[in-house]
RNA sequence: GGGCGGUUAGCUCAGUUGGUUAGAGCGCUACCUUGACACGGUAGAGGUCACAGGUUCGAAUCCUGUAUCGCCCA
């Protein structure tokens, strides 16, 4: 034991002292009611960690150790989510480079040594994914350090990264299990479009956001008839237009629905339909169909079974040939004037285009208006009908849909009022789940296509791997039955070159992790897991993804809870995220505070609960930290060579009404714990230790010193049982501190020790009444208070302390106690039916 | 527009199934260096529980409505 404990240094001495024990190793030897396991979130990698990791990652952990100590076997693994565009975009800007999949592998590519974001070198995928896989090594070693130092309890033989072959080989079995039962299909359909990133995006990805326009009201015509106005934001999409459409009960164009108009400049005769999605009142009440400019539109087309007219390109321009239509109406002439244009581009040609034909009737008129942007893009979405993997979520289908939602329901969800979200998006969900991205660092899709005599993939037949090869790469392995030299030859085959979404593998984590397929010893121990933490903010994709696809998969849920953290929010309140830059980075923290301080700060914030970034908080917990070592310290070199300590020694009724408080609060503390609610067994276990410090400590204190008396022995024996008690119940929380104190007197960590035991310190406490510490920390309290006001020493002696009421008899108990504490002259009590203490506190004579 | 959650002391938050005078910490003020702790201790001041109705013997707590903040979805 130290002569002056401090909190320096006690993370880099447990940290290893952790990781030599292996105390924090999982036991795959106990069976599965003897196991409590962990779907841990794997962090993305590519980010910059922030202290919002370290608030819900801290969470879990209390969770884990509470669980450990419990006597389960805690599996606890960490994942690295290191797939995809995140570090596709990270790589991009380190190195100064970006994939093009034309270019050839160079093996002895170095990167540019000044990377200019401006100039990226062109890089062949093979070299492009070497950078990826090299970095991300990198972070991971960061991220890992921190989370050691942090204190998470983690297995660190268990961790897997979401590129990893394991990973890889399970996104593939999952995905060709999903494609052979039919929850896996190929479309070929419009598809939301990044046209910066060039690849599909999920519903899952989107956001809307506030962009201004214009209504241009342009005029269609007919033969014999008035023009018909409509008024669109997109008036580039013109050739693109399919027909009008009017809502049904709409008596202005009753006469005009079955028949057909002109689309101007470009004399495409287009047919007028009815439809109820179409808005009467807004703009002239009838709109253009193009494909595809909105959402609606692609509902329109395919409920109206319209023609496609694309025009809109993967790159974000107009395609240089026009649809067959405009070509057959003499259009082709205005069209080119469009062709190769961005989108905003073509938009100003195609007005000067209408002024010109006279069919602008108005000056554009500015509104603004939610648009759909990919989340991580800065564009606003196309539509594009492109060729995609997907995977069914309910989104189309009724019965999956209601399963789905009856999991929800199966699910444990702390808080509970978050299964709300999940309930939400489900029956939100307005198609299936697009899996496919047209990027390069990520999972292939294990798919090969046949190509016939003309050297054209038929894509009805895939050419699938067997499991036993996985994990493939279609790029660079040939299918079986066919040799790399036919890839790219008529009558060969080609790879399908997209890679999944990254939802696509994290939602398999508990596969991944659990070693499904690969372990299956492993996994039959560990899954359905019993807890998901994570983020509020990933409910509708990763909570969701893994959901459906466990679902599918063995048919029940992938964890029996989930844990979901609130968000961190800035001193004024504002969500942190990196596009506010308000971001702050854990590291200062940890140092200046300590770690155990942080994790006390985290810890103090409830599942669901949104929480401030509160230094205040961090100061506190790092106070709480050196008051454990002090007191610690304090009840260890009064007992001496009292240890172990022997329950039979107590005695005296202020030690045993001590230990029934502390039964008490081991109650709540486990209970609260059982409930998923740290905060109030932290709450409860601190409070107890303050009161413990300020009032029994204090208390006893005399007693204790007085080595020869039973009611000595008494003292030091309650000292080391509660202190016992403490250090194990702030172990959860304060895992340095803890673990630092506890061996100051024991052989082993206290993390590999057991929670304690309400039942143990109810018979040490042998029917001790909780009243009696309570109503002598009360006089103590009246005491001092007289003291402070007379703006005496605590340790200024007084004459008589004087108490009168009902229970007064509950202070006679601890009379010697209080009489040493408040050093008074006298105690003098008087039983009357007052229910409260009345004391009367004598000061010394002023001189 | 729909949904979810919040609104309690200057700040950050507790407040169990409705039950005496609404709690804690920080900050502030005063005092105290007492044999674990000055990286400390003790005490004090500080609140119309967002607002308006209602139910009840009794409401921070239950009901209705309003305001306001955050998030999600349209």
């Amino acid at each position: 034991m130290p002569d002056k404990p401090s909190l320096d240094g006690l993370e880099a001495k447990w940290v290893d002292v952790w990781d030599e024990s292996g105390v924090y190793h999982f036991d795959r030897t106990k069976s599965r009611s003897e196991i409590y396991s962990i779907d841990t979130p794997p962090p993305t990698v590519s980010g910059s960690l922030h202290i919002g990791h370290v608030f819900s990652y801290t969470h879990t952990d209390t969770l884990a150790r509470f669980q450990r100590m419990r006597g389960k076997s805690v599996f606890y693994p960490m994942g690295w989510d290191d797939n995809g565009l995140p570090t596709e975009r990270r790589v991009q800007n380190y190195y100064g480079v970006r994939c093009d999949p034309s270019v050839a592998y160079d093996p002895d590519f170095t990167p540019p040594a000044k990377p200019d974001p401006k100039r990226q070198v062109p890089i062949s995928r093979r070299n492009f994914i070497e950078l990826c896989d090299a970095l991300t090594v990198e972070d991971e070693k960061v991220f890992e350090d921190i989370w050691r130092r942090l204190g998470l309890s983690v297995d660190w033989r268990y961790s897997y990264a979401t590129i990893d072959d394991n990973a890889r080989a399970t996104s593939q079995r999952a995905f060709l299990r999903n494609l052979a039962r039919g929850e896996a299909y190929m479309a070929e359909a419009p598809t939301l479009w990044d046209v910066t990133f060039r690849t599909a995006v999920a519903q899952a990805e989107l956001e809307d956001r506030e962009r201004t326009s214009a209504f241009h009201k342009v005029a269609f015509h007919r033969d014999g008839g008035e023009s018909v106005v409509i008024e669109t934001t997109r008036p580039e999409l013109l050739p693109a237009c399919v027909a009008l459409v009017a809502h049904p009960d709409d008596t202005r164009y009753q006469e005009l629905i079955g028949r057909t108009v002109r689309s101007p400049v470009f004399g495409v005769e287009v047919p007028v339909k009815a439809h109820h999605l179409a808005e009467p009142d807004k703009g002239s009440g009838i709109a253009m169909i193009c494909t595809f400019g909105d959402l609606a539109d692609v509902t329109w087309w395919r409920e109206l079974q319209l023609p496609t007219r694309p025009v809109v390109g993967w790159d974000g321009r107009i395609v240089s040939e026009p649809p067959e239509a405009v070509a057959a109406a003499g259009g082709a002439e205005a069209y080119s004037r469009l062709v190769g244009a961005t989108v905003h581009t073509a938009r100003e040609r195609m007005v000067e285009l209408l002024r010109e034909s006279g069919d602008l009737l108005a000056e554009p008129e500015p509104t603004t208006r939610p648009v759909k942007f990919y989340e991580k893009g800065d564009k606003p979405l196309e539509i594009v009908t492109t060729r995609q993997w997907y995977i069914r979520n309910g989104g189309r289908d009724t019965s999956v849909r209601e399963a789905l939602l009856a999991r929800g329901r199966e699910l444990d969800w702390y808080p509970d009022h978050m299964r709300s979200r999940f309930e939400h998006w489900v029956e939100g969900l307005n198609g299936d789940w697009l899996i496919s991205r047209q990027r390069f660092f990520g999972v292939p899709f294990p798919v090969w296509y046949p190509l016939d005599d003309d050297g054209n993939p038929d894509y009805d037949s895939p050419l699938l791997p067997d499991e036993s090869r996985l994990p493939v790469d279609p790029s660079s392995d040939a299918p079986e039955g066919y040799t790399e030299d036919q890839r790219g030859r008529p009558g060969g085959f080609t790879g399908d070159p997209d890679i999944m979404d990254t939802w696509a593998t994290s939602s398999l984590t508990p596969q991944v992790a659990g070693g499904w397929e690969r372990d299956p010893d492993l996994f039959e121990r560990v899954f359905p897991m019993d807890l998901r933490p994570q983020g509020q903010d990933i409910i509708r994709t990763w909570l969701f993804a893994t959901v459906v696809r466990a679902h599918f998969e063995h048919g029940s849920l992938p964890w029996q809870g989930t844990a979901i953290s609130g968000w961190i929010l800035d001193p004024d309140r504002k969500k942190m995220s990196k596009s506010k830059g308000n971001v702050v980075t854990p590291i200062d923290l940890l140092e200046k505070y300590s770690s155990d301080a942080i994790r006390y700060w985290a810890a103090s914030g409830r599942l669901g609960a949104d929480t401030a970034l509160d230094e205040g908080q961090m100061k506190v917990g790092r106070r709480l930290a050196i008051k454990i070592l002090n007191a610690s310290k304090f009840a260890l070199s009064v007992a001496g060579e009292d240890t172990p300590a022997d329950p039979a020694a107590v005695t005296e009724p202020l030690d045993r009404s001590m230990l029934a408080t502390l039964a008490d609060v081991v109650e709540d503390a486990t209970s609260a714990f059982q409930a998923y609610d740290h905060t109030r067994a932290l709450e409860r276990v601190e409070r107890f230790f303050w009161e413990f410090c300020d009032d029994y400590l204090e208390l006893v204190k005399a007693r204790a010193y007085d080595s020869a008396s039973p009611a000595a022995a008494s003292a030091r024996a309650a000292l080391l049982i509660a202190l016992s008690a403490l250090q194990r119940l702030f172990a959860p929380f304060l895992p340095f501190v803890a673990d630092e104190v506890w061996s100051w007197w024991h052989e082993g960590s206290v993390h590999g020790g057991s929670w304690p035991d309400a039942e143990e310190f109810r018979a040490a406490a042998r029917e001790g009444d909780p009243a009696v510490l309570a109503s002598a920390s009360e006089v103590l309290r009246m005491v001092r208070k007289a003291k402070s006001e007379a703006k005496l020493s605590m340790r200024a002696e007084i004459e008589r302390v004087a108490v009168r009421g009902k229970n007064v008899n509950h202070v006679r108990l601890a009379g010697d106690d209080l009489a040493a504490a408040g050093r008074a002259a006298r105690l003098d009590l008087e039983a009357t039916d007052e229910t409260e203490l009345q004391v009367e506190v004598s000061l010394p004579e002023a001189e």
